[in-house]
DNA sequence: TGTGTTTCGATAAAATAATATCGATAACTA
DNA sequence: TAGTTATCGATATTATTTTATCGAAACACA
């Protein structure tokens, strides 16, 4: 157990903790570093090198003990206690976001949406509530929101980013496809998907 | 100009053209690799490698023209000829993805959706056509689909991922959060929005 | 109990990526 | 026109990440 975990190995753990839910379904109990590998692609000591990131109970001729494993992972993922997140933009990308059932099991819980259109207000498919920008500094004060998702158009971004920082959420996530300026104190990861899928286009071009 | 680009330039190059944009709109003509760092919250000397590796035009005291930079970055990114994509479930997120008409100009032409219930067929919000996964094999054979989009649920992703590969497509991005099988010619991405939240929220944790 | 096999972790080496340094060049200024 | 300055690109250095090597641990089985 290391103290620094690198970012290229923080977006390998999450497959590893599917991984090994998938295979102790199968009801298997123990898992060598070179079984992973190969079942996910990659090389057994950079396995063995992730895996030493975040536990300590590989043993020889044994490997791992799934069910450590998968607790050790899911701990250091924080796929337990859970984060608050709300969701800036009830339009179709946000509230497909807001409606979608699948981030509690990874630690997040995502509350509510905002939106500046007060015709979107009320409840989304899914029961969870929308509500008008201007109940934001109200909302944010009373709770602890850890993170904001923005998935407001483009031209909306920067101005909606400005709101969030100034009600103290330190950390966003940025669907819209513009660079956000934010005080270095908060966290922004840009997740665009127009690139990364022109980004898998390239590949594939380049590949022929 | 180089031949070989990593992919970290390749993830920068979409920012770059990004700023350019929007600077060049702002009636800006040339712009240092200095300008540039600071915006994007880069090394100067890193903005100059990346831009060397994709065009070649720096002058010394003037910097870079922003035109044919921006020239440059779109013929190079593919953002002039487009490439096809179709989408497999037009659930919430397939929709949202199908009618998002962002994605032209980075090149991509999302141009319709396939789902295993019929009575999602028909014609989405903005007038794509959604097909029944069974006239796939039809319309792939009579047109050229770059790139499939996986927005099935997780249990039926690797289901529609031999299908694709069956079809001939080879290049998949795939939104389920499950590792997919595939023959090694066919390139696969994962867009996991979960383990992106997750790991926002493990970067604010630790910064405590 | 001893030998063989598997698999780990630690350490070393190689590959890649980021950053620093510096001479050269082009524009500006006096 | 000569000196000054901004900025580039090339090269060198440093840091990070991946991959290889190898001794030791743990089990199987004779
Ligand atoms: N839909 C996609 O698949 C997709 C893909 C990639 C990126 N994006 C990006 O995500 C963002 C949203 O896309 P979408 O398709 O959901 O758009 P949309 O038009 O369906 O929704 C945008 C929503 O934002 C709301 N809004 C506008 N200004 C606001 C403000 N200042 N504060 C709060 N809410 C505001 C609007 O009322 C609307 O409900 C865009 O920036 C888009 O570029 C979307
Ligand atoms: N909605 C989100 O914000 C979000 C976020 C992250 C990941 N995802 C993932 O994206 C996928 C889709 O999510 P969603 O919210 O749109 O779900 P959804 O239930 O709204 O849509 C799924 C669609 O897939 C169709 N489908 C089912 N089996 C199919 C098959 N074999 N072939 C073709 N179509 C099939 C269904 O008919 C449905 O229309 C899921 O894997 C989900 O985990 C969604």
């Amino acid at each position: 157990m290391s103290d620094y975990i690198s970012s290229n190995t923080m977006k390998r753990l999450p497959f590893y903790l599917e991984y090994l839910l998938k295979i102790r379904d199968e009801g298997i109990v123990n898992v060598s570093s070179k079984a992973i590998a190969v079942a996910l692609n990659l090389g057994e000591v950079q396995v063995r090198k992730d895996l030493a990131s975040i536990s300590k109970n590989g043993r020889p001729k044994i490997g791992y003990e799934i069910n450590s494993l998968i607790g050790d992972l899911q701990k250091f993922l924080g796929y337990k206690d859970l984060t608050d997140a709300v969701i800036f933009g009830a339009g179709k990308l946000g509230t497909a976001l807001l409606d979608y059932n699948g981030f509690e099991e990874c630690g997040l819980n995502v509350l509510m949406a905002f939106d500046s259109n007060p015709k979107k207000a009320g409840k989304s498919d899914s029961g969870k509530p929308i509500y008008t920008l201007d109940e934001l500094p109200m909302i944010a004060k009373s709770m602890n929101i850890s993170i904001a998702i923005i998935a407001v158009p483009a031209q909306h971004a920067q101005e909606v980013c400005d709101i969030i920082v100034e009600n103290g959420i330190k950390a966003i996530l940025n669907f819209a496809p513009v660079h956000l300026d934010a005080p270095k104190d908060v966290i922004i990861k840009n997740e665009n998907l127009a690139y990364s899928l022109a980004l898998l286009s390239i590949e594939l071009k380049a590949k022929k």
